[in-house]
DNA sequence: TTACAGAGGGTACTGAGTGCCATAGTCTCT
DNA sequence: AGAGACTATGGCACTCAGTACCCTCTGTAA
């Protein structure tokens, strides 16, 4: 039923677009009740990703089950998990991919599914990594950096229509990454300078009227060095305006 | 008008929550008819993030201003610009990033944002590595990157409330990517394209010997209102140092 | 047979977002 | 001053996604 569901979907979706083909159309098509609908998709959108969660649920699994000793191996490993379920339905993929290129409501909730994706990279990372000091910067940015190379070796496939194989690209793309992260580098992670708080007003803002005409307006500050900029900053806009 | 309605938007949002709050009662707290709603904000999460578009085209005009030379490094700055304008309103951020974490929708809306971001970043990128081989792989990798280690250090900030000083959590996570994928050495601050603009120079900045030792030293800038905020900064930074 | 459970269907409602038109203020040209 | 144009705003009606509530059907166990 939830596949009658899905196939009615995206064959609306191709015929019709997105936005043109509403609900009912959809359950008119699959012969089911409007209500049937929502019972297994939470929303419109997820009709066109039937298969995420369930990968999703792939991907956490393989990576509690992976070994310690690589752990960027092993998020590289897991995204092409995701690679592979885009691999396994070309034609879908491809006509998917140009459905999700045409309407802003399907890209945003693209993103959503790969930001729980990269999460997920992320904190096995995390788990790796240790949470204190850069561990979860380094996470964050590794997971990050892996999934923007997936993607890129995954676009690269799909614009080329789904011929061949998407592997060598991703592969080849998360080989750079590794290449820039894989190996422990050294950290010279320089504490930085605490800046000290001035207790007195760190700046000191004029508006001083200009030519006549509101815009050609003159602001006069003054700080004092060393201020944080994020201080001056603050001063400036609410004295510049924000136009 | 526009702020007026943000501001009854987000109050309410504080009061009664994201999800119970209609675009009815915004609009009735703002005393305007519910149709000039949707005139500023095109949906209810945009009234969440009502500077965000402002702020993306203060980037990409830095991006077309900036130096050729380390393009890596100008993306970094580039990405400073959005931290410094979280760090404008502390109490406001931290708020809203309270909010965002609660609502799945604007978690969601907050990704597309970021999503713009990014790519503003790897365009930028991609037009210096160039298109061909692994430049829009490098570009992207490297855009998905930076906005990791800013998200890391900006998350940082708004988790501890707001408090201190945002930049320096941000400047150490963005070096960390910097090693990883700039080239070696080279400070962010010290590659600011010195000044310029004969014609009409936004900002004249001071530096008035103070006290005596360099700390109590005061800086007097007079600028132009509108003028872009990066360009103050720019000039800022190379007057009251680096830090 | 009744009791029950679970899958699906139907109906009515809320609320976001849009299209269309009316109205008021402002600017310009004559 | 007055006609015309342009812009900002309000009002109204509509579509449609998503939800709450209740109904029907079917199969199973006692």
């Amino acid at each position: 039923m939830r596949e009658v569901l899905a196939q009615a979907a995206f064959q609306l979706f191709l015929e019709r677009g997105f936005e043109r083909t509403t609900v009912d159309d959809i359950v008119a098509r699959a012969g089911v009740g409007r209500r049937s609908f929502f019972r297994y998709f939470p929303s419109k959108e997820d009709a066109v990703f039937p298969d995420h969660e369930r990968c999703l649920a792939e991907m956490t699994e393989f990576l509690a089950a992976a070994d310690d000793s690589d752990p960027v191996g092993a998020v590289s490993d897991a995204a092409r998990i995701v690679l592979r379920m885009y691999a396994a339905n070309p034609e879908f993929s491809v006509q998917r991919y140009r459905l999700t290129r045409e309407v802003p409501g399907l890209r945003t909730y693209e993103l959503s599914v790969v930001r729980r994706y990269e999460q997920t990279l992320a904190g096995h990372l995390r788990s790796r990594f240790g949470e204190d000091g850069d561990g979860a910067l380094r996470a964050e940015v590794i997971a990050a950096s892996v999934v923007a190379a997936h993607n890129n070796g995954l676009r690269l496939w799909l614009r080329s229509g789904g011929e061949g194989d998407p592997e060598v690209a991703v592969d080849h793309a998360l080989a750079l990454v590794r290449e820039a992260w894989g190996r422990p580098a050294a950290s010279t992670a320089s504490t930085a300078p605490a800046v000290p708080e001035a207790s007195t007003a760190p700046v000191v803002p004029f508006a001083v009227s200009g030519g006549g005409d509101g815009d050609g307006e003159v602001v006069v500050m003054v700080a004092r060095k060393g201020t944080p900029m994020w201080r001056v900053v603050q001063q400036i806009e609410a004295a510049v305006g924000e136009n």
